[in-house]
DNA sequence: AGGCCTTTGAAGTAC
DNA sequence: GTACTTCAAAGGCCT
């Protein structure tokens, strides 16, 4: 349901114009350092998010986090990147739809629906990003401060070109392969990442890269840290042998001093 | 119920 | 500055 609404929502979306430059750099964009989140200046909503502003505007979700979060006002790099009005999704090779599941600058609402649609990256402790945030403050039990703690929304990390790229090719490897365990899907989609040329790879870099400007803009207190330790996680000593386990091709090739766009060191193929 | 697996990339930490 | 760590997604598997 959830899913369905976003979805026809992001297919009208996926006709804006490819940035300028996307296409030529496929290498990964400069960070976007917490100095460049935008702190002054005329705030301007970026078309995107004009057009998918509910009719009934959902109340920023400023209770989702001891910060101050604010609604994305400004936009000065964004203004004009997702127009609806003329383009294609560049040479974007979906077909049906971008992503699985909405990306992140999808939360604010869909045109015709007038439910508050939480935002993607908002999800409760649980991990399942059913929570409407925006009804918490129904509650009428006080909350000890343990509990306020625990229950409060996760704010996610803005996806990677390659999550990006992962969201969009699994269900195509699912149907190929007939597989359905993520772990082998997610080693397929690795090696065709990197069977991508450089071309299509800019395409998901370029796109990464707006996520995260966005998400900086939703969420201009949020860092990363915040959600370290959330995951309970095993001891690295158990899954991690650096005599005998090469370790991700990633590590692997850096170990070995190979090409990390383009080289497949032996041990990991 | 919740962590592991598996991938790459971004961002954080540690030295 | 470099190396290492964590977490984003996904869903079957395992404890």
């Amino acid at each position: 349901m959830y899913k369905d609404t976003v979805y026809s929502a992001f297919n009208l979306l996926m006709h804006y114009p490819p940035p300028s430059g996307a296409g030529q750099h496929p290498q990964p964009q400069p960070p976007l350092h917490k100095a460049s989140q935008p702190s002054h200046g005329v705030p301007q909503l970026s078309p995107l998010y004009e057009h998918f502003s509910s009719p009934h505007p959902t109340p920023a979700p400023a209770d989702i986090s001891q910060k101050q979060v604010h609604r994305p006002l400004q936009s000065p790099d964004l203004s004009g990147f997702y127009s609806l009005t003329s383009g294609s999704m560049g040479q974007l090779p979906h077909t049906v739809s971008w992503f699985t599941h909405p990306p992140l600058m999808l939360g604010s609402g869909v045109p015709g629906h007038h439910a508050a649609i939480p935002h993607p990256a908002i999800v409760p402790p649980s991990g399942k990003q059913e929570l409407q945030p925006y009804d918490r403050s129904l509650k009428t039990q006080p909350e000890s401060k343990g509990e306020k703690e625990a229950k409060k929304p996760t704010i996610k990390k803005p996806l990677n070109a390659f999550m990006l790229y992962m969201k969009e090719m699994r269900a195509k490897v699912i149907a190929e392969c007939t597989l359905k365990e993520s772990a082998a899907i997610n080693q397929i989609l690795g090696r065709r990442w990197h069977a991508l040329s450089r071309e299509e790879q800019a395409k998901y870099y370029e796109l990464a890269r707006k996520e995260r400007q966005l998400h900086m803009q939703l969420y201009p207190g949020w860092s990363a840290r915040d959600n370290y330790g959330k995951k309970k996680r095993r001891s690295r000593e158990k899954h991690q042998d650096s005599n005998t386990d090469p370790g991700s091709p990633k590590k692997c090739r850096a170990r070995f001093g190979l090409n990390q766009q383009t080289d497949w060191c032996g041990p990991c193929r």
